[in-house]
DNA sequence: CGTTAATCGAGACGGTACGTCAAGTCTTTTC
DNA sequence: GAAAAGACTTGACGTACCGTCTCGATTAACG
């Protein structure tokens, strides 16, 4: 007894090439056009798809942002250059790669600022996005546990937390500095802050 | 030899009052509706203003927004705690207050996800908003050399880079944490977050 | 081989009731507002019917009240009341019957004052509603060369040109009677004018 | 004890070259803009004048075009060519001329359909243009009694009445001529016509 | 000859309608 | 029954004029 599969409903089935043309579409329109002048009429000619198709699949378009901008953070992966300090400068720099393609700029920032007055929307976020990425944290820390050049955490409860607080700063730098500062994230800049996060949490850890 | 004030302009001179109401307006608007729904007729209606008036100021709703938020932030101020991570602690409250309030949440992001696509407006927020409250940083710091908690700059040059690197860590972090992450930026979290950020630059300045 | 017909065309068609309702209320309107206090807006609310919908049939004001009005004169027809001057009495009548309605007077004159400045108007009003009626002319005309009142015409290509004057003087004098002097058209002036009218074509017939 | 007249009453008096200069430019406008495009804005600018001096002297766009095109038909007069069907000739084709001048065109027919729903600009135009060339038929038709082409009225009450057919059969044709059926309104046309209404006339007179 | 008062220019004001555009839904025919 | 097509309702957009108002600056007759 199961809830009926796509494959076994009766009439004509979705097209499965559909939604992949649907997000590539979407991304092409935030390049184009951005968040605020992207429409899904448009997105719908651009992927060759009738408006309905469109609305059978996504409730909306901060919903369709999120799935189309997630797809860019996939290819977030965790370097291993040998140290805690290039490991970070090297997932900045990917990180920092990403934040300067249009469609993610734009579509990451507005459906960030939706999320404010949205809580499924930001759920959304952090399950096809944000968190995703939080295991970096975590691997990189244990990475360098394992290289000696952080101590085992002593108190689990604490290591969730530290986890969240390294993520949101890195994270938030990075943006910060890419999208309101509007500076380069070069490789200067990289090697500047992995040295001041690098150095906070090895004292930290050592005080 | 000036250029023409206001007051020697023929023709009736501009509502003094407009202004402070419909920024005023703008605010209320955003705690209600969010960005994305609050509409500019609707905001000339709660002023008590007509549409044209509002068109006659401000170019559109991205620079409306900037300005109406702007003047949230010129509440930050500097406490003086007695130590560099004391100082860092309250500020980071007082942004995490200010961006606990629903107008600034939606509004700030909103006009910084515009914003990557238009670079008049990212001047107007980095005017507005961002670059006075970085004199924030340069004060904090020139505080805590002088109570000897960091070296002197070695480098003018470097001093400004440096300025700006914390900036966007303690900025991004806050921003991030307060809502991307969604969890609260309480005592606790400002602790921790201080502590690091301190480890980090006395390490690096004695390094 | 047929252009697309509206039944086979894809997606859903256009209503058919619509166009009805939006005339039956332009009038209504004409009759409530008057030509130049009639908007689109409020005629899409009149006729139940959105904004848009009225824009994707007509061009504008001035096409939709030449379609409303001429549903008005569509009503003339040419009695038949046994001589000449009774025909030309009675239709007279009939047209002032039609003037005295407060949608055709404000919607008629309006439409041909704007069609002074735009030739495809001015194509639309003689279509819809001038050339229409000019067969009244003729049909009166030959009744009475059957009756044997008027000779038959001699050259057949001075014929339009008796017609058309006749249609500008009898179409003339009943609008300027009713409109510019604003003076009842009355069976008093019908008579007055038919034999006016009779008398000269008469004359000019024999001479 | 007279009524304040303009010249003793105090303060600065109103511009005697406004008037003048703000009819020329409403006629100007309604040349290149037509009547519904005319915005008293634009007349103002045009007329080097401010729109508060114009609104100071009409009460809105209908009275202004009335006054700008009741000057253009004081040209009219009534021309002696020696017999009555000359006459008529000649003031037909004077009344064409002034009909073929674009602001002549617009600007009557505009006022006479704003005036089918306001009184007291229907008395303005009447006064101002129709009533002053009614004379033009009182003065055509006793000098045609004076040569003998025309009968003497044997009833006055009826005379008044005559006159009034008369001019609404001569503008009323001229006009539907011209600006419905728009042809031209030239020397084979004015002839026809003047023909047509002298048999009427002559016959009626000895029927 | 200075006061006085209505004029002048300029332009901001609260309104109203414009004609367009996008959102999201609904109704067709086609596959 | 899903898909494409496109008409539908709704509601905001940004603009243009409306007719009114508030300014400072003229400009004549009156005292």
């Amino acid at each position: 007894m199961q809830s009926r599969t796509a494959a076994s409903r009766p009439g004509r089935p979705r097209s499965a090439t559909a939604d992949t043309a649907i997000l590539a579409a979407t991304r092409d329109a935030l390049v184009e056009l951005g968040w605020s002048k992207l429409t899904l009429g448009d997105v719908a000619t651009r992927a060759g798809v009738a408006k309905t198709t469109l609305y059978r699949r996504w409730p909306g378009k901060n919903e369709l942002v999120v799935d189309a901008v997630a797809e860019l953070f996939d290819e977030l992966e965790l370097p291993d250059r040998g140290s805690l300090a290039a490991d970070i400068e090297g997932v900045v720099l990917q990180f920092a790669t990403i934040l300067a393609r249009p469609e993610a700029r734009s579509g990451l920032m507005a459906v960030v600022a939706e999320s404010t007055r949205d809580d499924a929307l930001r759920q959304r976020i952090r399950e096809s996005i944000v968190d995703r990425q939080k295991c970096l944290v975590l691997e990189g820390r244990s990475r360098a546990q394992a290289r000696g050049e952080l101590p085992p955490e002593p108190d689990p409860s604490e290591s969730a937390r530290t986890a969240d607080l390294i993520f949101d700063v890195i994270a938030g730098a990075v943006v910060h500095r890419a999208l309101v500062s509007a500076e380069p994230v070069d490789t200067d800049w990289a090697h500047s802050f992995a040295g001041l996060l690098l150095n906070g949490l090895t004292a930290s850890a050592t005080a």
